[in-house]
DNA sequence: CTAGTAAACGATAATTATTATCGTTCGTCA
DNA sequence: TGACGAACGATAATAATTATCGTTTACTAG
């Protein structure tokens, strides 16, 4: 099946050079449903709507195309969840840095953060407990390994 | 069985008392092993240690416990993992607010949040991509809802 | 416009993580 | 010490994600 030709499908064309995927009917229809969730949707969530545009579509194609729209930086994971639960006795106050690749946790302390975290008033009346700062990068022995 | 009376069991049953917890074997040994695990254990891990002081301890057993515990504030979640993945497209900058009780995740500016993460040198040679800060805490509904 | 080729897809099995069920045992308190 | 509700262990069930593999599609050279 060829994708058509309209505006839309010129500029979906384009962002997927840009990121150095090939444009499959799949990719752009994920994608055109993606801009009208406005919110934090899972997979499942996702599956349901592209659904609804090509019923024949399966589940493990959407996980595959979120994962590769994640790794080139198209989506954006909301939710670093780190596959299982993660724990840790309550101590002193402290917040995270996170791996992408590995997906490593590593501590680190408030005051080497540069950060100051003022609570204020926040909108909708949410009731705030605490604050939990992951900081997003490459860990060192990522950065050594990773060659591609 | 019957817990001994070590000064670790007693400063225990003391731990469970502040918490409203009935002072278990399990619980102890579960408590005792996550003193000595100081990263960010998975339930599966700590069943792994646990399970060599109480071989015949059941995994539902860890994972109850863990949830308690947390729960309880005894552990801190450091994953706020919603359960499954959660992308949204790439947009402006922005944070997260996450309701501890739903784990409803709502955006936040990050002019509302009074916070200045401050990019610099980070240890261990980490490569910063990004910061995720979320707000954890209970959103205005839950906190309707929420009367135990 | 074909044909070749690698990439992507769909169906579905397999794996992992977590939760529910239920009969048995334990901890608390009178 | 005995009653009773809470917690436990075994295990089935469910939810989320990934792997496998035969078929189809997109891209490109001719
Ligand atoms: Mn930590
Ligand atoms: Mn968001
Ligand atoms: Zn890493
Ligand atoms: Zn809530």
């Amino acid at each position: 099946m060829y994708l058509s030709s309209s505006v839309e499908t010129r500029s979906f064309r384009e962002l997927c050079a840009d990121h150095g995927l090939t444009a499959t009917h799949q990719r752009q229809v994920l994608y055109e449903v993606m801009q009208t969730m406005p919110g934090h949707p899972s997979p499942e969530e996702v599956y349901a709507r592209v659904k609804k545009r090509i019923p024949a579509i399966s589940l493990a194609t959407v996980y595959k195309n979120i994962h590769l729209f994640v790794e080139r930086g198209v989506l954006k994971e909301v939710s670093m969840h780190h596959g299982s639960l993660r724990v840790e006795l309550n101590s002193h106050l402290h917040h995270h840095m996170v791996c992408s690749h590995c997906k490593a946790i590593t501590d680190i302390e408030e005051k080497d953060l540069g950060v100051l975290p003022a609570l204020q008033r926040l909108p909708g009346g949410f009731q705030v407990e605490r604050y939990a700062i992951d900081v997003i990068g490459i860990c060192a022995a990522c950065q050594k390994t990773k060659r591609s």
